[in-house]
RNA sequence: GCCGGGGUGGCGGAAGUGGCAGACGCAACGGACUUAAAAUCCGUUGGAGGUAACCCCCUCCGUGCGGGUUCAAGUCCCGCCCCCGGCACCA
């Protein structure tokens, strides 16, 4: 046997890049429209070198977008950069460097790491969010947004980051903590931009129901996040006061059960009160709980469960069905930014009063009766039931009684139904330098005035980066004239929050250097909503819950058609890695830790635990790393095999290993038997053996399953199959390699090298030329199975015995749906076990089985 | 607390509408090749037991736990336990 030459992957690898970057197969013109399929996966934030983690999410990309070129269709795949954003301005101060410098030589070096991994977009359309040409459309829907009532200014309670040293969206708070830095947030009271994504609080969360292609628990959270409840808004009159206190509550049939009323300290009938106080002790200490309660909120919610506290007010509110006279309490408990910012106290069924009533001996008046609850109470009874102590409602259900008492309120113009979110507005003003300048003038004499937008864009100055102060200390900034009275003026000085940027991104791919708009409409809604949309759940709320507002909003100014912008979204899930920690020398690189989990500095025992990839807790994994050592493709089908891609998984060198030993194999199967197929001649199914037939039907059982397979996105299993077809080629070639049908083996390992070749290109392009072709895989169509070559000659017939499976047998395929003739074979099998059993009943599954039920 | 998702060999994971549990890979063990090792190739591998002694083969148990439905349950139903994710004083 003549030698194999070794699999190279290096030379080939180098080989097929270069020919694909002259190739650009992924070009797409988007006025043609045939069979047009738009792929997007969620652009990355350039913050330096990628980890093999960062890859899993374009590797996929990569894959799906090679299977749907191959099948035809008009591939629009395309990548950019998100590239405003705090970590440039921070490793800016750390290298006395400019963000954008910082920002242009990470987004150079991915690129290459693209490039590297065999991935193939159209860079034409590259898109960079901190250049003037794409953040100037920022600043244009600003100014829409503006104009149609969706942007506006306001003072607001803010989540202010200590260590970024700006306010954060609402959505960017988690768990007290700022998202990216992980400071402690604060609550400040500030004047800031938002935008008005409240008003689409209800056709957003209707809409998740369109979305049928959306992982479940993304929608899940969304709707979440929204929140809406219905219930009822109730006005308490104030005694001796024109004042009135609007509460809103979701159980209005509880409203009897009400003993004392609670509003949020930072409730404007606080101030009202206070002023009011004639006692000037009882102010000062009514004070200084309002600010020890305002204080409160400062520290990080979600750390500890607050004790409920309050304050009584030495006012009293009046109960609008039965005129009682409720005491009103100013309490740490109550949230201003939510229904009304103040609620009815109802402690005998609803948790929180109960605690706070218990504290402050106030009565706990049941109302609600049911099976599981009656008599004393313990807790608060939160659940539905029968109205007692409720006057002529009493005997109502809880849900009759929602509707009578909401009614009886409107009747007597005290109340009406209401219907609240906890979403709130997003406020997108960020007090730094890298990011979108707020295109607005601030006018001594006219207010706030927009830029003309004919004066877009308003460029970032251009000036030596002076750290963390952002655009309030750059007075070639901010000094302007205003544009209506031509006095002098000041821009506004924060810039926008980068998910702005990421909230229309997608659009813009599709017609990139429009000059004179953000996109072309017309292309863009014959190519919108994007067909397959792929990235990280992180995104789940924020990103995605943005884009489509800012889809909504643009569809509502004419300038799109569609309600939605990503049709099938799917979610990839973290790869991790063990991280090794050292007690005294912190984070050990993998590479550091020998086999004992020992330090290397100080031989102390490690601390091993699995977690996300980052560079902090130093447990990635450099793609550089492995491509140098087992090449892209080995890396590239280890990240689609190990596991279904939708899960968090571990990244082990062995099962990195298993994957090269992989793609030797089928480097030495298709070498070994390449230079004898050159004159293999015509497929003839008719004339196979019985093992060429089942070689054969292996093939197409395998391009029918990797097929469904990778339209589902179980790559995995996709793969699996194809290893399991280069075993039966092995086997079928060691069985006797003197006899084997050449035709069939030409056709199964060019069918071999097609299927796997969104995995592993590289050396599935260099395969499919020794198999002599000499066009592109990527010009080729994806093959379709044959469904003869499914059509087995028998089926074997499994035989069981209450269930158990005790023998078997094969049928010839055309008696396989015999039930008949599978009872009596089946039968006639099992014979010999039938020692004085009784045969009660016979099941038959054609095709399949044959169950026996006996008896003793 | 509420809402999702999940629990299958030593490990990652497979098993359309209930129908052969453990595909594929990793690891481990045994063997071949080698002076030796690596690489490669072949074989074994859920647990317990039996038969056989060249191969076969058979029985029982087994998909987080306890019940149930069914000829048949990883899959369906009821009740628990645990893990992961999201939300969390949202009235």
């Amino acid at each position: 046997m003549p030698r194999i030459a070794k699999y190279d992957f290096k030379k080939i690898e180098k080989r097929w890049k270069d020919f694909w970057d002259k190739q650009g197969f992924f070009k797409v013109d988007t006025n043609h429209t045939e069979k047009k399929f738009y792929y997007l996966n969620m652009f990355p934030y350039p913050s330096g070198v990628l980890h093999v983690g960062h890859g899993r999410n374009y590797i996929i990309g990569d894959a799906f977008a090679r299977y749907k070129k191959m099948q035809g269709f008009n591939v629009l795949n395309p990548m950019g950069f998100d590239a405003f954003g705090l970590p440039a301005e921070n490793a800016a101060i750390e290298n006395k460097t400019h963000p954008r410098d910082w920002t242009i030589a990470n987004i150079e070096g991915m690129k290459k790491q693209f490039r590297d991994w065999g991935i193939v977009y159209d860079w034409d359309r590259e898109i960079r969010t901190c250049e003037p040409d794409y953040y100037k459309w920022n600043q244009w829907f600003f100014l829409q947004f503006y104009k149609h009532g969706l942007a506006y200014r306001a003072d607001a309670v803010a989540n202010w980051c200590p260590g970024c040293e700006t306010v954060l969206a609402n959505e960017q708070v988690i768990d007290g903590r700022c998202e990216r830095c992980d400071s402690l947030v604060e609550k400040r009271k500030l004047t800031q931009w938002f935008f008005k994504i409240t008003q689409y609080a209800e056709e957003l969360l209707k809409d998740l129901e369109k979305l049928e292609h959306w992982p479940e628990r993304v929608k899940k959270m969304q709707y979440n996040w929204i929140g809406r409840s219905e219930g009822v808004e109730a006005d308490f009159a104030i005694e001796g006061s024109s004042h009135i206190l609007k509460i809103f509550t979701t159980r209005p049939d509880t409203i009897f059960g009400v003993t004392f009323m609670a509003i949020a300290p930072e409730h404007p009938l606080v101030e009202e009160f206070l002023a009011h106080e004639p006692d000037p002790h009882r102010r000062a200490q009514m004070a200084e709980f309002v600010q020890r309660a305002l204080q409160q909120g400062e520290i990080a919610r979600g750390a500890v469960t607050v004790e409920k506290e309050g304050f009584f007010t030495g006012h009293y509110a009046i109960n609008p069905v039965n005129n009682e006279r409720v005491p009103i309490y100013i309490a740490n408990y109550v949230l201003m930014e939510y229904g009304t910012g103040a609620i009815m106290g109802v402690p005998a069924h609803d948790q929180r009063d109960f605690e706070f009533a218990k504290k402050y001996g106030l009565e706990i008046r049941r109302v609600i009766e049911s099976e599981e609850s009656k008599g004393e109470l313990t807790a608060a009874f939160e659940g539905e039931g029968w109205l007692v102590n409720s006057g002529q409602f009493n005997g109502l259900s809880s849900r009759e009684a929602f509707r009578k008492i909401g009614e009886f309120l409107e009747s007597r113009g005290q109340g009406r139904f209401a219907v609240k979110y906890k979403l709130r507005d997003w406020l997108i003003s960020r007090q730094r330098y890298w990011g979108t300048p707020i295109p607005m003038i601030h006018c001594e004499r006219c207010g706030i005035v927009p830029v003309p937008e004919s004066e877009l864009p308003v460029l970032l100055p251009n000036v030596p980066f002076i750290g963390k102060k952002g655009l309030a200390e750059i007075p070639e900034f901010y000094q302007t004239t205003c544009p209506q009275c031509k006095g002098p003026a000041k821009r506004d000085t924060d810039t926008m929050d980068t998910f702005v940027d990421s909230s229309w991104y997608f659009l813009r791919f599709v017609s990139p250097h429009e000059q004179t708009r953000p996109f072309d409409p017309d292309a863009v809604n014959r190519w919108l909503p994007v067909d397959q949309y792929v990235g990280g759940v992180e995104h789940a709320i924020l990103h995605l819950l943005y884009s489509r507002f800012f889809t909504k909003a643009l569809r509502d100014m004419g300038l799109v058609k569609f309600d939605e912008p990503f049709a099938r979204l799917f979610t990839q899930g973290i790869i991790k890695h063990l991280a090794y920690r050292c007690p005294e020398h912190n984070w050990i690189h993998p590479s550091e830790v020998k086999e004992d989990n020992k330090c290397p500095h100080c031989g102390r025992e490690l601390k091993v635990d699995l977690h996300k990839m980052s560079k902090s807790k130093r447990n990635t994994i450099s793609p550089q790393h492995v491509i140098d050592e087992y090449g892209a493709d080995t890396e590239r089908l280890y990240t689609l095999f190990m596991g279904p891609p939708e899960k968090d998984i571990e990244w082990t060198d062995e099962g990195v290993r298993g994957s090269f030993r992989f793609l030797n194999r089928v480097w030495n199967l298709v070498l070994s038997q390449a230079r004898k197929l050159t004159d293999a001649g015509e497929l003839n199914p008719a004339q196979f053996t019985e093992r060429e037939r089942t070689v054969w039907q292996k093939l197409h059982q395998t391009i029918k399953s990797v097929t469904e397979d990778i339209e589902q996105f179980h790559f995995n299993t996709a793969i699996s199959a194809i290893m399991g077809l280069t075993n039966e080629l092995t086997d079928y070639v060691a069985e006797n390699p003197k006899k084997i049908n050449k035709a069939l083996m030409k056709h199964a390992l060019e069918n071999l090298v097609l299927i796997m070749s969104p995995f592993t290109p590289f050396i599935c392009e260099e395969l499919w030329r020794r198999l002599g072709h000499d066009d592109a895989v990527l010009e080729q169509r994806w093959p379709s199975y044959n469904s003869q070559a499914l059509q087995a000659a028998e089926r074997e017939i499994v035989v069981q015995i209450n269930g158990k499976v005790r023998a078997r047998f094969t049928v010839p395929a055309e008696l396989s749906e015999d039930r008949a003739e599978l009872e009596k074979r089946a039968l006639a099998q099992i014979q010999g076990r039938l020692d004085g059993e009784q045969v009660v009943k016979v099941i038959v599954v054609p095709g399949r089985l044959v169950n026996i039920v006996v008896k003793k």
